[in-house]
DNA sequence: CACCATAATGCCACTGAGTGGCATAAGCCT
DNA sequence: AGGCTTATGCCACTCAGTGGCATTATGGTG
């Protein structure tokens, strides 16, 4: 059991102490989800959490950096993949809205951990339902375009640093991103990474026309069939 | 001098309670976003803001949801105005988009309470240098957006309920508007709406201008004004 | 003006997140 | 094995936020 023969596991192949490190993490995760799930990310104590997959609270704060951080990992994975994405994705003449809706999606091919799909719909639910994870999860999503913003103007050094338009466009693909989310944790059965994909090109097939629907009092076909 | 011939303060009239729970309100902000920015947000407790306005930290709680709420407010007030805007603004036949800006302005330019520009100002830089206050702000964004998506779709009946234009128009809004705002504060000098309402046009204008830019590795000199 | 009903406030004790310090144990490296 | 490094556990502490209840102020009425 404790010998794998093939290299079935990726992260493998690393010091004992980097291995436990990472299975206390994982326990971590899947045990919060459960637990938030069951009794309510408030209703759920860190203290209990931390019984459960027996670890000291202090230990848990040497993991995560808060209570709110743990069920976001799923999340957080997806766009610490898309940075690296980002680092040596090539903009091949295209705009850069596409290359990052690109990036994003590769991200997302990248996603290959058992059962990831899973533990993101459960943590943007628990996000739905619990003020104080969606604040967290807003504010690591702004941090994260932020970063991104900055490899862009690394690497394409740009003609102007107070150019709002790669900026806007980073906001447009988190907007985008999180429609797609939304959709996706809201339809029943098991979810799958296709599916995500599937609405996250949905979504960005719809920026262009949100800039120019037009509404009137008595607007266009109202087919509430 | 209970009855002032013109309408000199604008929420006067009110009975002597609300008048009071209005005083310590403005005394809570005012006072919080001077220790604030003295001695930082975590620098600062509750408890001592409270002791500098001669309230209870019960009744803080009455008043203001957390110690970031309180910090808040001005930018607050603006989005519980935009709101109210959005309620009774006609499309007149132009894009959501562009209505949407109009009803931003708009509001702005309700905002006359005496120094306002300057609280906000304080607000915007303490959430750059907190993290929770981010965290918080974005939360609240978000809940107004989808606030005002409600208000879009009770007032023109939409056709299709999962139509994502609607908002995304919203959501680059907001960004527009944090574009606008982060410009606005990195001025010195004394900030004034009119340049703030300038920057949040300059903002909507570079819209269209980010979902078709593209990079190259080493490219031109767009200058943008 | 006195009176009661209705709030707002203050006080106290309590939960729970998050942190610092230090002793202990576990993995690592000749 | 030996010591060196690094993670862990434990303890005590701060501070945000809440519930309960007594106290005080306000508004309205006879």
């Amino acid at each position: 059991m404790t010998t794998s023969p093939s290299p079935t596991t990726p992260a493998d192949r690393l010091p004992l102490r980097e291995r436990k490190k990472l299975r206390t993490r994982q326990a971590l995760i899947d045990t919060a989800l459960e637990l938030f799930t069951e009794r309510g990310f408030d209703g759920t104590t860190l203290d209990e959490l931390c019984a459960a997959v027996e670890i000291s609270k202090r230990t848990f704060f040497r993991t995560f950096s808060s209570k709110e951080d743990v069920a976001m990992a799923p999340v957080h994975d997806l766009w610490t993949v898309f940075l690296d994405d980002l680092e040596s994705r090539e903009p091949g003449g295209r705009p850069v809205l596409e290359m990052l809706q690109d990036a994003l999606l590769a991200a997302l091919d990248r996603m290959t951990a058992e059962g990831w799909e899973n533990r993101v719909r459960l943590s943007r639910r628990l996000a739905e339902k619990t003020p104080s994870m969606d604040a967290h999860g807003l504010h690591f999503c702004d941090r994260t375009s932020r970063a991104a913003l900055a490899v862009l103007h690394r690497r394409f050094n740009l003609a102007d640093p107070h150019d709002l338009r790669p900026r806007l466009a980073l906001d447009m693909l988190v907007a985008a991103f999180h429609c797609a989310l939304e959709t996706w944790i809201s339809r029943p059965g098991a979810p799958t990474r296709a599916e995500l994909a599937a609405h996250t090109r949905d979504a960005f097939t719809a920026i262009p026309g949100s800039l120019t629907l037009t509404l009137g009092l008595r607007e266009e076909a109202q087919t509430p069939s």
